[in-house]
DNA sequence: CAAACATATGAATAACTAATCATATAAAGG
DNA sequence: CCTTTATATGATTAGTTATTCATATGTTTG
Protein backbone atom coordinates (compact mmCIF):
# COMPACT_ATOMS: atom_id res chain seq x y z
CA UNK A 1 0.00 0.00 0.00
CA UNK A 2 3.06 2.19 -0.77
CA UNK A 3 2.03 4.06 -3.70
CA UNK A 4 0.43 7.09 -3.46
CA UNK A 5 -3.10 8.10 -4.60
CA UNK A 6 -4.00 10.79 -2.27
CA UNK A 7 -5.15 13.18 -5.33
CA UNK A 8 -7.36 10.11 -6.48
CA UNK A 9 -8.90 9.91 -3.18
CA UNK A 10 -9.32 13.32 -2.07
CA UNK A 11 -11.81 13.51 -4.82
CA UNK A 12 -13.60 10.38 -4.59
CA UNK A 13 -14.23 11.09 -1.03
CA UNK A 14 -15.81 14.60 -1.49
CA UNK A 15 -18.37 13.22 -4.21
CA UNK A 16 -19.14 9.62 -2.55
CA UNK A 17 -21.97 9.74 -0.15
CA UNK A 18 -21.86 9.33 3.48
CA UNK A 19 -20.90 6.58 5.43
CA UNK A 20 -24.60 6.13 7.27
CA UNK A 21 -26.46 6.90 3.85
CA UNK A 22 -24.96 3.76 2.14
CA UNK A 23 -25.33 1.74 4.99
CA UNK A 24 -28.85 2.52 5.09
CA UNK A 25 -28.78 1.98 1.36
CA UNK A 26 -27.55 -1.48 1.68
CA UNK A 27 -30.50 -2.15 4.35
CA UNK A 28 -32.91 -1.37 1.97
CA UNK A 29 -31.30 -3.28 -0.73
CA UNK A 30 -31.15 -6.11 1.92
CA UNK A 31 -34.87 -6.10 2.06
CA UNK A 32 -35.17 -7.38 -1.72
CA UNK A 33 -32.02 -9.52 -1.44
CA UNK A 34 -34.37 -12.37 -0.58
CA UNK A 35 -36.30 -14.70 -2.63
CA UNK A 36 -39.38 -14.97 -0.09
CA UNK A 37 -39.74 -11.35 0.06
CA UNK A 38 -38.73 -10.37 -3.85
CA UNK A 39 -42.26 -13.17 -4.51
CA UNK A 40 -44.64 -11.36 -1.93
CA UNK A 41 -43.65 -8.10 -3.38
CA UNK A 42 -44.43 -8.86 -6.93
CA UNK A 43 -47.38 -10.77 -5.74
CA UNK A 44 -48.58 -7.66 -4.07
CA UNK A 45 -47.96 -5.46 -7.21
CA UNK A 46 -50.30 -7.08 -8.30
CA UNK A 47 -53.22 -7.37 -5.75
CA UNK A 48 -53.93 -6.80 -2.26
CA UNK A 49 -53.75 -10.37 -0.42
CA UNK A 50 -54.01 -11.87 2.64
CA UNK A 51 -51.66 -13.90 4.53
CA UNK A 52 -53.08 -17.50 3.75
CA UNK A 53 -53.23 -16.20 -0.04
CA UNK A 54 -49.47 -15.72 -0.17
CA UNK A 55 -49.07 -18.56 1.72
CA UNK A 56 -50.62 -20.67 -1.18
CA UNK A 57 -48.97 -18.75 -3.74
CA UNK A 58 -45.74 -19.29 -2.45
CA UNK A 59 -46.18 -22.53 -1.02
CA UNK A 60 -44.66 -22.15 2.00
CA UNK A 61 -45.61 -21.98 6.07
CA UNK A 62 -48.07 -19.63 7.13
CA UNK A 63 -45.66 -18.89 10.16
CA UNK A 64 -43.02 -18.02 7.43
CA UNK A 65 -44.84 -15.69 5.97
CA UNK A 66 -45.51 -14.06 8.46
CA UNK A 67 -42.16 -13.30 9.99
CA UNK A 68 -40.98 -12.00 6.59
CA UNK A 69 -44.41 -9.91 6.02
CA UNK A 70 -43.07 -8.07 9.35
CA UNK A 71 -39.68 -6.95 7.93
CA UNK A 72 -41.75 -5.54 5.17
CA UNK A 73 -43.68 -3.97 7.04
CA UNK A 74 -41.21 -2.69 9.49
CA UNK A 75 -39.01 -1.25 6.81
CA UNK A 76 -42.46 0.69 5.39
CA UNK A 77 -42.39 -1.12 2.12
CA UNK A 78 -46.15 -2.96 3.04
CA UNK A 79 -48.97 -2.17 4.85
CA UNK A 80 -51.64 -4.41 6.16
CA UNK A 81 -55.24 -3.64 7.33
CA UNK A 82 -57.58 -5.83 9.33
CA UNK A 83 -61.12 -7.26 7.66
CA UNK A 84 -62.63 -9.49 9.86
CA UNK A 85 -60.59 -12.63 10.32
CA UNK A 86 -58.02 -12.33 7.44
CA UNK A 87 -55.77 -9.62 7.24
CA UNK A 88 -54.69 -7.89 4.42
CA UNK A 89 -51.67 -7.09 2.70
CA UNK A 90 -51.04 -4.28 0.32
CA UNK A 91 -47.55 -2.30 -1.03
CA UNK A 92 -47.32 0.89 1.16
CA UNK A 93 -47.07 3.36 -1.44
CA UNK A 94 -46.92 4.04 -5.46
CA UNK A 95 -43.25 4.96 -4.50
CA UNK A 96 -42.44 0.88 -3.28
CA UNK A 97 -44.25 -0.35 -6.51
CA UNK A 98 -42.03 1.66 -9.16
CA UNK A 99 -39.43 0.70 -6.95
CA UNK A 100 -40.37 -3.00 -7.67
CA UNK A 101 -40.95 -2.28 -11.49
CA UNK A 102 -37.49 -0.72 -11.91
CA UNK A 103 -35.62 -3.87 -11.02
CA UNK A 104 -37.67 -6.45 -13.31
CA UNK A 105 -37.05 -3.96 -15.89
CA UNK A 106 -33.49 -4.38 -15.22
CA UNK A 107 -33.36 -8.26 -15.51
CA UNK A 108 -35.61 -8.12 -18.54
CA UNK A 109 -32.90 -6.10 -20.11
CA UNK A 110 -30.11 -7.84 -18.94
CA UNK A 111 -30.79 -11.62 -18.86
CA UNK B 1 -56.29 -21.72 5.01
CA UNK B 2 -60.09 -22.64 4.50
CA UNK B 3 -61.63 -19.29 2.78
CA UNK B 4 -60.89 -19.43 -1.16
CA UNK B 5 -58.86 -17.19 -2.96
CA UNK B 6 -58.58 -18.79 -6.31
CA UNK B 7 -59.92 -16.29 -8.37
CA UNK B 8 -57.21 -13.47 -7.46
CA UNK B 9 -54.48 -16.38 -7.14
CA UNK B 10 -55.13 -17.30 -10.72
CA UNK B 11 -55.15 -13.68 -11.73
CA UNK B 12 -51.70 -13.39 -9.95
CA UNK B 13 -50.12 -16.36 -10.73
CA UNK B 14 -50.35 -15.32 -14.61
CA UNK B 15 -49.32 -11.92 -14.18
CA UNK B 16 -46.40 -12.38 -11.95
CA UNK B 17 -42.86 -13.04 -12.99
CA UNK B 18 -41.34 -16.55 -12.93
CA UNK B 19 -39.90 -17.82 -10.22
CA UNK B 20 -36.51 -18.49 -11.52
CA UNK B 21 -36.55 -14.62 -12.78
CA UNK B 22 -37.37 -13.89 -8.68
CA UNK B 23 -34.64 -15.54 -7.19
CA UNK B 24 -32.17 -14.17 -10.18
CA UNK B 25 -33.27 -10.55 -9.09
CA UNK B 26 -33.01 -11.23 -5.36
CA UNK B 27 -29.17 -12.41 -6.10
CA UNK B 28 -28.43 -9.71 -7.81
CA UNK B 29 -29.84 -7.68 -4.78
CA UNK B 30 -27.90 -9.50 -2.55
CA UNK B 31 -24.60 -7.94 -4.35
CA UNK B 32 -25.69 -4.60 -3.26
CA UNK B 33 -27.25 -5.78 0.32
CA UNK B 34 -23.70 -5.16 1.92
CA UNK B 35 -22.17 -1.93 3.24
CA UNK B 36 -18.79 -2.86 2.08
CA UNK B 37 -19.90 -3.68 -1.22
CA UNK B 38 -21.96 -0.84 -1.56
CA UNK B 39 -19.23 1.67 -0.96
CA UNK B 40 -16.92 -0.09 -3.60
CA UNK B 41 -19.30 0.50 -5.83
CA UNK B 42 -20.36 4.19 -5.37
CA UNK B 43 -16.65 4.91 -4.96
CA UNK B 44 -16.30 3.28 -8.58
CA UNK B 45 -19.05 5.32 -9.77
CA UNK B 46 -16.07 8.25 -9.63
CA UNK B 47 -13.18 6.76 -10.73
CA UNK B 48 -11.41 3.66 -11.80
CA UNK B 49 -9.26 2.61 -8.62
CA UNK B 50 -6.66 0.22 -7.73
CA UNK B 51 -7.60 -2.17 -5.20
CA UNK B 52 -5.30 -0.55 -2.04
CA UNK B 53 -6.81 2.83 -2.94
CA UNK B 54 -10.42 0.89 -2.09
CA UNK B 55 -8.63 -0.41 1.14
CA UNK B 56 -7.53 2.97 1.98
CA UNK B 57 -10.50 4.67 1.07
CA UNK B 58 -12.93 1.94 3.41
CA UNK B 59 -10.36 1.64 5.91
CA UNK B 60 -9.97 -2.20 5.37
CA UNK B 61 -7.85 -5.24 5.25
CA UNK B 62 -6.90 -5.68 1.38
CA UNK B 63 -7.63 -9.43 1.76
CA UNK B 64 -11.82 -8.44 2.88
CA UNK B 65 -11.51 -6.12 -0.06
CA UNK B 66 -10.56 -8.47 -2.72
CA UNK B 67 -12.73 -11.08 -1.42
CA UNK B 68 -15.59 -8.64 -2.22
CA UNK B 69 -13.94 -7.48 -5.79
CA UNK B 70 -13.93 -10.96 -6.59
CA UNK B 71 -18.03 -11.10 -6.24
CA UNK B 72 -18.60 -8.14 -7.91
CA UNK B 73 -16.40 -9.06 -10.74
CA UNK B 74 -18.48 -12.70 -11.01
CA UNK B 75 -21.67 -10.61 -11.27
CA UNK B 76 -20.37 -8.24 -13.76
CA UNK B 77 -20.76 -5.25 -11.89
CA UNK B 78 -17.03 -4.62 -12.05
CA UNK B 79 -14.41 -5.26 -14.51
CA UNK B 80 -10.56 -4.62 -13.91
CA UNK B 81 -7.61 -4.76 -15.71
CA UNK B 82 -3.93 -5.05 -14.60
CA UNK B 83 -1.40 -1.99 -15.06
CA UNK B 84 2.26 -3.67 -13.57
CA UNK B 85 1.95 -4.49 -9.85
CA UNK B 86 -1.48 -2.43 -9.57
CA UNK B 87 -4.91 -4.00 -10.69
CA UNK B 88 -7.33 -1.30 -10.92
CA UNK B 89 -11.11 -1.66 -10.41
CA UNK B 90 -14.11 0.03 -12.84
CA UNK B 91 -17.64 0.08 -13.62
CA UNK B 92 -18.43 -2.52 -15.74
CA UNK B 93 -20.72 -0.74 -18.06
CA UNK B 94 -22.87 2.52 -17.93
CA UNK B 95 -26.00 0.18 -17.32
CA UNK B 96 -24.59 -0.66 -13.69
CA UNK B 97 -23.59 3.07 -13.11
CA UNK B 98 -26.87 4.13 -13.93
CA UNK B 99 -28.55 1.06 -11.42
CA UNK B 100 -26.58 2.64 -8.50
CA UNK B 101 -26.73 6.06 -9.08
CA UNK B 102 -30.86 5.37 -8.96
CA UNK B 103 -30.87 3.49 -5.83
CA UNK B 104 -29.11 6.79 -4.22
CA UNK B 105 -32.11 8.57 -5.85
CA UNK B 106 -34.39 6.50 -3.86
CA UNK B 107 -32.96 7.20 -0.51
CA UNK B 108 -32.38 10.72 -0.95
CA UNK B 109 -36.13 10.98 -1.75
CA UNK B 110 -37.91 9.06 0.97
CA UNK B 111 -35.24 10.03 4.08
C1' DC C 1 -68.11 -18.68 26.01
C1' DA C 2 -66.13 -22.54 23.60
C1' DA C 3 -64.47 -23.93 19.24
C1' DA C 4 -62.60 -22.89 14.85
C1' DC C 5 -60.05 -20.06 11.95
C1' DA C 6 -56.47 -16.52 10.72
C1' DT C 7 -52.42 -14.41 11.98
C1' DA C 8 -48.41 -13.21 14.96
C1' DT C 9 -44.40 -14.20 17.56
C1' DG C 10 -40.54 -16.07 20.63
C1' DA C 11 -37.08 -19.58 20.69
C1' DA C 12 -34.22 -22.87 18.43
C1' DT C 13 -31.84 -24.52 14.47
C1' DA C 14 -29.60 -24.66 10.15
C1' DA C 15 -27.63 -22.34 6.38
C1' DC C 16 -25.22 -18.64 4.68
C1' DT C 17 -21.69 -15.07 4.47
C1' DA C 18 -18.29 -11.33 5.60
C1' DA C 19 -13.99 -10.73 7.69
C1' DT C 20 -9.61 -12.65 9.13
C1' DC C 21 -5.46 -15.31 8.82
C1' DA C 22 -2.11 -17.53 6.37
C1' DT C 23 -0.35 -18.15 2.18
C1' DA C 24 -0.04 -18.11 -2.90
C1' DT C 25 0.59 -15.71 -7.31
C1' DA C 26 2.31 -12.01 -10.14
C1' DA C 27 5.09 -8.12 -11.54
C1' DA C 28 9.03 -4.93 -10.95
C1' DG C 29 13.50 -3.46 -9.39
C1' DG C 30 17.93 -3.85 -7.46
C1' DC D 1 17.39 -14.27 -8.89
C1' DC D 2 16.03 -12.55 -4.71
C1' DT D 3 13.25 -9.08 -2.49
C1' DT D 4 9.56 -6.02 -2.35
C1' DT D 5 5.07 -4.59 -3.58
C1' DA D 6 0.31 -5.53 -5.08
C1' DT D 7 -3.31 -8.63 -5.35
C1' DA D 8 -5.78 -13.17 -4.95
C1' DT D 9 -7.50 -17.04 -2.55
C1' DG D 10 -8.49 -21.21 0.52
C1' DA D 11 -9.80 -22.24 5.20
C1' DT D 12 -11.63 -20.88 9.49
C1' DT D 13 -14.52 -18.21 12.45
C1' DA D 14 -18.05 -15.25 14.02
C1' DG D 15 -22.17 -13.03 13.08
C1' DT D 16 -26.43 -12.92 10.71
C1' DT D 17 -30.80 -14.61 9.11
C1' DA D 18 -34.58 -17.60 7.11
C1' DT D 19 -37.29 -21.31 8.47
C1' DT D 20 -39.54 -24.30 11.71
C1' DC D 21 -41.92 -25.48 15.89
C1' DA D 22 -44.74 -24.39 19.52
C1' DT D 23 -47.73 -21.32 21.17
C1' DA D 24 -50.10 -16.92 21.74
C1' DT D 25 -53.36 -13.39 20.12
C1' DG D 26 -57.38 -11.88 17.83
C1' DT D 27 -61.93 -12.61 15.52
C1' DT D 28 -66.11 -14.91 14.29
C1' DT D 29 -69.74 -18.21 14.91
C1' DG D 30 -72.54 -21.77 16.89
Amino acid sequence: MAHNHNEILSNVRCCMPGDALLCDLADLYKLFADSTRIKILYALVESELCVCAICELLAMEQSAISHQLKKLRLANLVKCRREGKTVLYSLADEHVRSLISLGFEHLTEVK
